[in-house]
DNA sequence: TTTAATGT
């Protein structure tokens, strides 16, 4: 080869080189940008960070579905959301759109069709719930709600009487007290993995179970949570199901507040205290559909 | 204005 050929070979390879460093440069700054706002925006959406996993196995694993007005942590092993995280806070002149049609969600890897439930006998159970969300968030994020992704099967017994008092509690009760508040929500599975793998609507695995953290986020944070089986009459008094966060993150293995200081974390997770909530007047409040 | 959803 002669020296020119060599030279010339030479400057193209630094060319190319130099090109590479470019687009390098580019997808760094890029991904970083993204990276910095997809933070911003979780964390706008979640108080003291978005819920991870406790213990890190193919049942925790999920992935995070930005939606307008709440965030999804949603398992492709489960099928399912594994939690859903949202604010609420007061708003006046309350009116919202109609219910939307239940749409596919083409983030998920498998298929999970509006009519996936069809005669399974189990309603889709709402997590971001339709009413409040349109009702703080607007239509956009009403919308969001109807995605297959945020909804999970439930019996109907509980989502039309147990479950949706709760809803009604939070937002027409629990929001006007405290002015604002943070949901964490979320189905809870059985504790053997073939069980699970056994009952499932389609690919849907069906929970034992589901929870419910409210969390008002002051300098005395403030918790209460609750987890309501399947099988339920309907018209029990909610503060039947009071738990700890603890109960819910041993059942669940998920950390629902990473960035909570441990000290803080103890009694915050670990008790469960009613005081300041009223529960006596809203724990028996009849059901909108009996 | 009106909180869930089902072969309505």
């Amino acid at each position: 080869m002669t020296r020119r050929r060599k030279s010339i070979l030479r400057s193209r390879w630094r060319r190319s080189l130099r090109r590479f460093a470019v687009t390098l440069l580019f997808v760094l700054v890029g991904s970083g940008l993204w990276y910095s706002q997809e933070r911003a925006y979780r964390d706008s959406l979640s108080w003291m960070g978005v819920p991870t996993w406790e213990r890190l196995s193919p049942l925790t694993l999920h992935r995070v579905l930005r939606n307008d007005g709440f965030l999804v942590g949603w398992s492709d092993v489960r099928v399912n959301p594994l939690w859903v995280s949202y604010w609420l806070h007061e708003v006046d002149g309350v009116s919202i759109g109609a219910r939307p049609g239940f749409r596919r969600d083409w983030r998920t890897l498998w298929p999970v069709a509006p009519d996936s439930y069809f005669g399974s006998g189990y309603d889709r159970g709402h997590l971001a719930p339709n009413y409040a969300i349109a009702a703080v968030h607007g239509a956009g994020a009403q919308h969001d709600t109807f995605l297959m992704s945020n909804l999970t099967p439930q019996r109907p017994d509980l989502n039309r009487r147990l479950w949706q008092r709760l809803e009604e509690v939070v937002i027409d009760h629990f929001v006007p007290r405290f002015a604002a508040v943070q949901v964490i929500t979320g189905p809870v599975f059985a504790e053997r993995f073939l069980d699970g793998v056994r009952r499932r609507v389609g690919l849907v695995e069906v929970p034992e179970a589901f929870y419910k953290i409210i969390v008002v986020p002051a300098e005395t944070s403030r918790v209460l949570a609750f987890l309501m089986p399947q099988d339920v009459q309907g018209d029990e008094p909610l503060d039947d199901f009071l738990v700890s966060v603890d109960v819910i993150a041993a059942r669940t293995g998920l950390d629902f507040f990473p960035q909570l200081p441990e000290s803080a974390a103890g009694s915050l997770e670990g008790e469960v205290v009613t005081d300041g909530w009223a529960l006596e007047s809203v724990s028996r409040l009849p059901g909108r559909f009996e």
